[in-house]
DNA sequence: AGCAGTAACTTTTTTTTTCAAAGCGACTTG
DNA sequence: CAAGTCGCTTTGAAAAAAAAAGTTACTGCT
């Protein structure tokens, strides 16, 4: 990981969640912050799991997810590449085609995504 | 479950999380977008792993939390007790003491925050 | 050839969300 | 009395997300 150039952290972000949480033995610690660096913006947790599906271009992911637009999935989609949760592969065509998959850190986080649809299943009403 | 009233459910949200994700059997399926409806807001999963390590006041868990806006932590905890993922407790005093600890609902939570806790140590660079 | 459609974005404007600071009433302490 | 804390509320500014239109590069159809 260490090894990965993380462009993010040039980036200084007001109120940085990775500067939250008491220290402690809990849940909350640097690390949740950490994670939830990603998770708290709105729609990653969405692509990350839509894309747990499967390989997907720009458009399809965009139908998979719903409901967000364009120029905020393209953000993200930047975001999460820089910080290697996904890869960007280039098809150069013609005509040229982009995919998103998740990389092994994304994927590493398939269970944990997958231990929240589970508590949702068991704990929240169907909207 | 069923007996809290969900007044969210009123409430027509713009790009509601709950009708994203094309239905699967991956991890992005319904239940996870109603997972990410409280966790895809910036703050709410530092709040719940916060309150995870046990019952706070509004000043504590704010220190706690750190670097949340009054207001948003206030309308927050709100949400959260409307969804009956907290639980709040005011003692009458005097003085006039309001406590806010995670309900069963927000506990059963806390090891799918673990999980993500533990793949963001094995997983993301420290800031 | 022109047209319409799709993909992968980018740009602009508008709307919503979050932030920062101040405020309020109810207390406690020195 | 003043100053501090608590648990919020209010206001206006800043940031983020949404909505819509745009661009380039294709493909397929008439």
């Amino acid at each position: 990981m260490s090894s990965v150039p993380s462009e993010a952290a040039t980036k200084v972000e007001r109120s940085s969640l990775t500067d939250t949480c008491a220290s402690g033995t809990g849940p909350c610690d640097e690390a949740l912050a950490r994670a939830f660096q990603f998770l708290g913006k709105r729609w990653n947790g969405i692509i990350l799991g839509t894309l747990a599906n499967g390989t997907s271009g720009f458009a399809e992911l965009r139908r998979n997810v719903g409901g967000i637009a364009d120029s905020v999935l393209a953000e993200r989609l930047n975001e999460l590449h820089e910080a290697a949760l996904i890869i960007r592969s280039v098809d150069p065509g013609p005509p040229v085609a982009v995919s998103y998959a998740l990389s092994p850190t994304g994927t590493a986080l398939v269970p944990a995504l997958q231990a929240l649809g589970a508590w949702a299943t068991s704990n929240l009403p169907p909207s």
